[in-house]
DNA sequence: TATCTTTACATTGTATACAATATATGCACA
DNA sequence: TGTGCATATATTGTATACAATGTAAAGATA
């Protein structure tokens, strides 16, 4: 028997929170168009809804939406992406630290279980959920901070950086395994402040190094693109 | 003989701005209701566009939209008015110290240029101008740095500071004159990073130092509110 | 064939109609 | 009075119709 009930539909925030993931595993590629009846045909809703849904993403700087001609994933610059982890740099080793400060049993727990499915997904060769897994653990870093404000922009500053990483990665084939993860967990769960800070700083500067932005000819990417300005 | 024209409507990033502006001068004052069908007669547009608009200003933080119920200047907790201020004092020395590595005597002139309308608007009794360009003079800074992405996160911040001022300044009659800005501006212009970051830090410590972030009992504010929830 | 126009189509932008929800008003009853 | 309920009004939320713009296809001219 087919249940007839009427279900709510999505909401645009619902849509927001799919469409930034599906961005943030590498599903939808820097680069690619997302026309909105699309959009709206896949999720059952009207257009209204879809473009709120869009505009939010802009605003998290995934989508960039040009006038009359759409929405498309964001392919940030070399400058965007020296930006992103620049501004990284500043938030994230204080924010561990403050996290150390007040970290709980029960933070670490969901912390290790974070690295596990991390590891697990990797294994798996689901590289795009690893790498969204790995992004989580440091948004779950400034949670236990208790830092709102700058959770909130960490968590566009991580969004963009999964499109760096889809851009500029050195070695595509392998997301190198690293435990620097389980080392923070230690040094958080030690409420050791110091390390938990030196920590977060290498771990940044670690993942800058294996980026290659050097400029690139090809950046002017695909002529059509370059012409139309 | 009357110009008939059809001029182009505004958009609704201009009316962003102008609301924006609005609030950061506190002609806006927070909790104020901001009524769509209002909105889109002073602008002269449909509600779709003013709609836009609003979320916009909420993505920024100045407004909060209750589903159903509308959208509100934002008033923000006194854990929001610290993370606001912990957030600039990651943001700002550093990037205080990277626009000193690169200013321009054009950025120099302007910079004073800013500062100057600051004080006439003071002389003036302007405060919400004052406190405008005040907000404007770091952000300033942060597009001298050529920091784009910090620049867009402290505009966020720098607009919710003028929320915190609103409800959380100790002296409502004056906001105190003093000259950090003048001598940030000299630090600027000898290209002295390190003093400039000091600067920056001071300030921003000063500022903080001046707003009354005690605990109130009357923080559960307007009853109906409290019970609403 | 190559280039330029013109035309048709696809897609986004805006306004508006209607539905859903919240707020205010009036009335009954104690 | 004042409290609860029912109704009316105001306001926001969503879908859709139409306008504006961009893109692709077809045709014309050389």
């Amino acid at each position: 028997m087919l249940s007839i009930t009427k279900l709510k539909p999505i909401t645009a925030e619902e849509i927001t929170t799919q469409l930034s993931e599906a961005v943030h595993e590498h599903r939808l590629k820097p680069g690619a168009k997302l026309r909105e009846d699309e959009v709206s045909e896949v999720f059952g809703v009207s257009r209204t809804i879809v473009r709120q849904a869009l505009r939010n993403m802009a605003f998290d700087g995934l989508l960039t939406i040009e006038k009359n001609r759409g929405a498309s994933v964001s392919k940030p610059t070399l400058k965007e992406a020296h930006e992103v982890f620049q501004a990284r740099a500043l938030l994230e080793p204080s924010t561990a630290r403050a996290a150390a400060e007040r970290t709980t049993p029960a933070d670490i727990a969901r912390l290790q279980r974070h690295i596990e499915e991390e590891h697990r997904a990797l294994d798996q060769g689901q590289l795009g959920l690893a790498l969204k897994l790995s992004g989580n653990f440091h948004l779950e870093i400034a949670r236990i901070a208790d830092q709102h404000t700058i959770e909130h922009f960490l968590k566009q500053l991580i969004y963009r950086s999964s499109l760096v990483i889809a851009l500029y990665w050195k070695r595509r084939d392998a997301l190198c395994e690293n435990n620097t993860h389980n080392t923070l967990v230690e040094a958080l769960s030690k409420n050791d402040g110091n390390a938990a800070e030196d920590l977060m700083t290498g771990h940044l500067l670690n993942i800058y190094s294996q980026l290659d932005l050097r400029e690139r000819e090809e950046e002017s990417i695909s002529l059509r693109d370059a012409l139309r300005q």
